[in-house]
RNA sequence: GCCCCCGUAGCAUAGUAGCUAUUGCGGCUGACUUGUAAUCAGCAGGUCGCGAGUGCAAUUCUCGCCGGGGGCUCCA
């Protein structure tokens, strides 16, 4: 008899040799029908797996990462089982779960076509009908190599595995090298979808040959699967591309690729953000400044920005001399900070720019306003001792929490730690680290820890927001620099009257960047802004023609006062020009007419088909201010 | 940059190796003067992304370029 504990803390006897599936049929029939792959201690094990010993027993369903994991990954062997049966001579490489889903990478003679595709998702539903089952097999290195001897690919990863001994998994006919766990049949994958085609290389290095790379997705049931589909859809209609044309906000032309224009409604979205920006860094205790976009290529030796990125940066020539556009704002903030002795008294020093860079990013990557060539990073440099790093890492996370709230965001941090290439001593790099986690944890916040993720001159905290639709985006940045400091040979007078002590330096941004972080809002409120934020807060719409002078009246005096309203006073129907001011996305709507005019009132409704009812023009405007002072 | 897909009016679309290139929205003009998600009619708007090649003939086929979308970090 062997016994387990499950995680409830319970424990129960059971047969030696029970598989990991009859142990969930016998805590209930549901658990076996969900069960995909379990836990013995801390290995995860294929559910036919025969349990020979004590320990700590856990079952995973769709519903947990580990079973979700496995099913995806299962998923994956199941397309290439499709595709070695639909073209016998393909070679296959590798096939994880990855978040939305799953791959596989294949090298192929020919491309894939949409049709390909297709084709391969009709041979997965038919292998998932004839349920096969998975099975494992335990053998050596050279025993695999027979198994695998026409796939060069994975021949080569039998041999660079450390262990003599190798898993492999066999459905029918098929075999894969592959670490397992598996769910035990493929009919347990009741819904896949192939949802695109790309290319990717071998190892992801473009060196290496390039493959093609399927993309599925995977689901216990068709509900879920419909559900993943239609979050698909909302994204897409959501998409800051489109509301952007459709809102007026921006646009992008051939003539600059990736280099974004603002429109009158996008723009006032970047000065609202940029006054609000201000305001709160102010009261944090920033002093702003504004450094040149083109500087000496002298400068960018020196700050090894030369050496380091020249590949992405734009270059010029002036008087026959080398200059470059920054691609970052902080070479320009060191010449301005060694202008002049600083006391030990002015630290933390923290200077503000929103510092307009331009990077020549591959064209391939440019996407909309979330990638694009120039941008202006709500960038800081924080000047300060190693003392104070602590201290002022807490009060930066709150700075940022209290912003990201603004925007109903909820956020994680991600602490990156010293990676292969670096400079500066051990250390150092203990106590910053060290520093950054106490700062973390001072703050109350949970973190994560990306190993060896960090930049070569320094640890760094990333934030991670999370939007309406439950997509993550990486913000806010703070980043500890050993290295300019130093190139730049910054000092500050100590209490010992000397000035040579080094100050410690921070960059950091909260928005990350002006044009991403609006094309995050855009689909995070699917273009529905807050009214403090909205270009577009009142639309006006009288009820004929001999009603717009009272329109236009009202307008004057909420503009007056600082409200963006407009007039829609084309002669058009009344149910046209809600529905138009709806699609405008405005907040409010006013109707007026005989009745408004005769009482001095305006009839008010919401974008929302929300009928709000009549008030006095002044009275509403009260309202509305007092709304947008308060940001709601 | 590389791989796959795409490029027809401001936007969204149909279509074809061969007569004046389709439709809707938007725009303009006129009529209607409208009370809460699309009033009606008419008109204008396109060197079918750019360049070259093949053909009697190219928006359609081929090649090159430009631009856009998806992907190129997830490791048997």
């Amino acid at each position: 008899m062997i016994k387990l504990t499950f995680p409830d803390g319970k424990s129960k006897q059971y047969k030696k040799g029970i598989t990991a599936l009859e142990v969930a049929k016998s805590i209930g029939p549901r658990l076996a029908q969900d069960a995909i792959v379990a836990k013995l201690d801390n290995e995860l094990i294929d559910l036919t797996t025969k349990i020979n010993k004590n320990g700590k027993f856990q079952i995973f369903t769709f519903k947990e990462p580990e079973g979700r994991e496995t099913f995806k990954h299962s998923a994956s062997h199941i397309l290439a089982k499709a595709a070695k049966r639909l073209f016998p001579q393909i070679k296959l490489t590798i096939g994880p779960a990855v978040e939305d889903g799953f791959y596989y990478d294949f090298d192929f003679k020919r491309a894939f076509t949409p049709e390909d595709l297709n084709k391969l998702e009709s041979e997965m539903k038919k292998i998932i009908k004839e349920d096969i089952v998975f099975e494992r097999l335990d053998v050596k290195k050279n025993e695999a190599k027979k198994l695998q001897k026409d796939q060069p690919y994975k021949l080569e990863m039998i041999d660079e595995l450390g262990d003599e001994q190798c898993t492999l998994y066999k459905h029918g006919k098929f075999v894969d090298l592959c670490r397992g766990p598996h769910v035990p049949s493929t009919a347990k994958i009741k819904a896949v979808k192939l949802t695109k085609l790309a290319g990717a290389y071998w190892r992801g290095d473009a060196k290496n040959k390039q493959l093609q790379r399927v993309y599925g997705v995977a689901f216990p049931d068709k509900k879920e699967l419909n559900q993943y589909l239609h979050l698909l859809e909302e994204a897409k209609k959501r998409d800051h591309k489109k509301l952007g044309r459709d809102l007026e906000l921006f646009s992008f032309h051939d003539e600059a690729p990736g280099f974004p224009f603002w429109h009158p409604k996008g723009l006032h979205l970047y000065n609202t953000l940029v006054d609000y920006w201000r305001t709160e860094h102010k009261k944090e205790g920033y002093v702003e400044i504004s450094t040149p976009i083109i500087l000496n290529k002298t400068l960018w030796e020196k700050s090894g920005h030369w050496k380091l990125y020249k590949e992405n940066m734009y270059l010029t020539k002036i008087d026959n001399q080398d200059y470059s556009i920054k691609p970052m704002n902080c070479p320009g903030g060191m010449l301005m900070y060694k202008e002049r002795v600083h006391s030990y008294k002015e630290l933390p020093l923290r200077v503000g720019e929103l510092g307009l860079v331009h990077r020549h990013e591959l064209s391939g990557t440019l996407n909309g306003l979330f990638r694009v060539r120039a941008f202006t990073q709500d960038d800081a440099h924080i000047f300060m001792t190693e003392k104070q790093i602590q201290s002022e890492i807490t009060r930066l996370i709150k700075f940022t929490e209290r912003i990201y709230k603004m925007f109903g965001f909820e956020y994680k941090i991600e602490l990156s730690t010293r990676p292969e290439k670096s400079i500066g001593t051990d250390k150092q790099w203990e106590t910053t680290t060290k520093a950054l986690e106490e700062g973390i944890k001072k703050a109350g916040k949970q973190y994560y820890i990306n190993e060896g993720d960090g930049a070569f001159y320094g640890p760094k905290i990333d934030f991670h927001i999370r939007d309406a639709l439950n997509r993550t985006w990486q913000c806010g940045t703070i980043q500890l620099d050993m290295s300019m400091p130093e190139r730049f040979k910054l000092t500050y007078m100590g209490e010992d009257g000397e000035d040579k002590h080094q100050p410690v330096m921070i960059h950091r941004t909260i928005y990350g960047s002006l044009e991403r972080f609006i094309g995050i809002l855009v689909e995070h409120y699917a273009g529905k802004f807050p009214l403090w934020l909205s270009p577009t807060q009142v639309r006006i719409l009288p009820v004929a023609d001999r009603f717009a002078d009272y329109a236009y009246k009202i307008a004057k005096a909420y503009d007056a006062k600082g409200v963006r309203v407009e007039v829609d006073s084309r002669t058009e129907s009344i149910s046209k020009k809600v529905r138009d001011g709806q699609l405008a996305k405005a907040n409010y709507i006013l109707v007026v007419g005989e009745q408004e005019i005769k009482k001095g009132t305006v009839a008010i409704r919401t974008r929302d088909n929300q009928v709000i009812g009549a008030k006095k023009a002044d009275e509403f405007l009260k309202q509305l201010l007092k709304e947008i002072n308060e940001k709601k």
